[in-house]
DNA sequence: TTGTAAGCGTTATCAA
DNA sequence: TTGATAACGCTTACAA
């Protein structure tokens, strides 16, 4: 029923193919026969059909976004690498799907990449042995990471700059004074699955505090406020000579204030508390409003696109270095770091 | 370079037509040939190519998820409908495709439905009069809407029911005591383009009022804290016998709490707050924990799948009443809502 | 129950 | 600079 390209061709008084070319730019074309061109096209609002060029072409313009959806669902964070990458697409005319694959079914990845419906993919909540890295390799699918495996090799990645951050957030509280900074990472089961950002935070915790010459306490934290009331009492327990936290757990945060208040301490005049790879969208709701390392999520969702696309229209011959990229995360100085309590 | 169905066909000595019969079960195929074929299909790591079964079937089993990225970002909510979507989606075979589409670009609108990529739409953050919808009806393109224009008329859609949310906030209070209860809206923009949620919970809020027989006072707040705060001694200076407000504003209802502790009130002891359509994962982060009557966000995004796909799958000479769901939100009764105080 | 063949709407090769 | 026409990999009448 919508015109297609021979309709086109008709009025155009031209030849199928020849519509095909100015279309594409693929050849050139008279600027005569161009015009008549576009204007049968208008005259007939026609659009190319997208699964006919893709049969044709073997491309697509449609790139897959998986993103497994963990137990406790999303946060503003990961909404936000889905919008960036989702405008990035937009902007460089390819269409982005979501592919929301746990882990467990491969099978599915199997299905899609199987399906010629795609011409690449984006890779959300990379671990550092990820299967689903492994299986896009074999199938010889155009991949970038959002984040990175432990041996990233020849993949294009854009990830968070953990080290940098890390260091960011003890140099931050450092300069307020302070000599004995925690860290509180996300779950233990993150860390024993090897999630990317979990593992990468607590080693580059470890470096920066040895670098800063300051002891470095740790310790992973369940998502969940009771857990983090819990681990903020034995931490302070253990190492009562702590004035200072960092803490990449959202979730875990509140439970540490609440146990603050507990024991009558004040954020931060009694203790500060620094939040790292935390929206701001987040760290605003809370009271005192948390000193924060903010990702840069929607330009990491940009930069995997990007980066994919490279990729993707490079000529084949040619040889592909691959683009890894860390960003740093942005500090927002809040209301809950300060100088350290005269103890 | 990958097996194709005549490939299969060959390898199980049938013809190709069979084996898209046995694919599709569109045709009774014996149980030995059909053994033989998926054998076949088995040892050949068969794919089908979605391109090509579109283009000849002219259905591709790809849905497009329409939604616009407001100038805030989108929050966990608006996540939510996302994952509930493609989850949905995936259980029914479907491919769920990002359609970030601005209210402006209606030109993005039409080549997406121009390309016979995308056999229907899922329309996110609909409002009153929503010049998408009435583009879609135009495009003849079968569609959805997670909420609802002012007359959905025969439109298929699910949503929050903003009637009973403000119904039961209020009746939440007035079991507590409370007889003088404020409603704090979204901004003043969202109600001036005709935001659904923010005009029906406006009515909603206007209207269970009335029938609870207490005054209402209302008012549109700017989605920031600075704007909360203002408007809760704004709201105070002028109706100083309010006890309680429902708040339908993440961002604003922290500057509301600001504001409270600057004149030294405590919540829930000398004035109560509950938080309507908002997740518990923003409610829960904020100290005290509010009250909050949180949106069945991923349930709306799944319904408004399977309502797609009902009107999808339906023998076209069917007649076809639309299906029009309200959800309720559930209560999640918190610590900011409490007796009113004794003034 | 199975086979044959005509599309589906493009791209891209080969000629002119 | 342009035109025919063979793929692309499948669905679906129409025949047998």
């Amino acid at each position: 029923m919508p015109p297609r390209m021979i309709d086109v061709a008709k009025r155009a008084d031209v030849a199928l193919s020849t519509v095909s070319y100015a279309l594409n730019g693929t050849r050139p074309v008279s600027a005569s026969t161009r015009r008549r061109i576009m204007r049968a096209m208008e005259e007939l609002g026609y659009r190319p059909n997208a699964l006919a060029r893709g049969l044709a072409s073997k491309r697509t313009r449609i790139l897959a976004l998986l993103f497994p959806t963990p137990e406790r669902g999303l946060g503003v964070t990961e909404m936000e690498f889905v919008t960036g990458a989702a405008d990035a697409a937009r902007e460089h005319g390819y269409h982005l799907m979501l592919a929301p694959s746990e882990l467990r079914d491969i099978h599915e990845l199997e299905h899609l990449t199987g399906q010629g419906l795609i011409d690449g993919a984006l890779v959300m909540e990379v671990r550092l042995d990820d299967e689903r890295v492994d299986l896009l390799g074999q199938a010889g699918l155009p991949f970038s990471m959002i984040g990175r495996t432990s041996d990233p090799g020849t993949i294009s990645y854009a990830d968070i700059d953990f080290e940098q951050t890390t260091r960011d957030a003890i140099a931050h509280l450092m300069e307020l004074g302070h000599r004995c900074v925690g860290f509180l990472n996300h779950s233990p089961s993150a860390l024993s699955v090897g999630y990317g950002p979990t593992v990468r935070a607590a080693e580059g915790f470890r470096r920066a505090a040895s670098d800063a010459g300051i002891a470095h306490i740790e310790r992973p934290c369940g998502d969940n406020a009771a857990a983090g009331k819990a681990a903020f009492h034995e931490l302070r327990a253990s190492s009562p000579e702590l004035t200072a936290l960092v803490v990449m757990n959202e979730r875990a945060v509140i439970g540490v204030m609440n146990a603050l208040d507990e024991i009558s301490w004040r954020v931060p005049d009694d203790f500060s508390i620094v939040s790292i790879v935390s929206s701001t969208r987040v760290t605003e709701m809370m009271r005192p409003q948390l000193t924060t390392l903010e990702p840069p999520s929607t330009e990491l969702g940009r930069l995997g696109v990007q980066i994919l696309l490279d990729q993707l229209e490079r000529p084949h011959d040619e040889p592909l270095p691959p683009t890894q990229k860390l960003l740093p995360c942005r500090l927002v100085v809040g209301a809950s770091s300060g100088p350290p309590p005269a103890r």
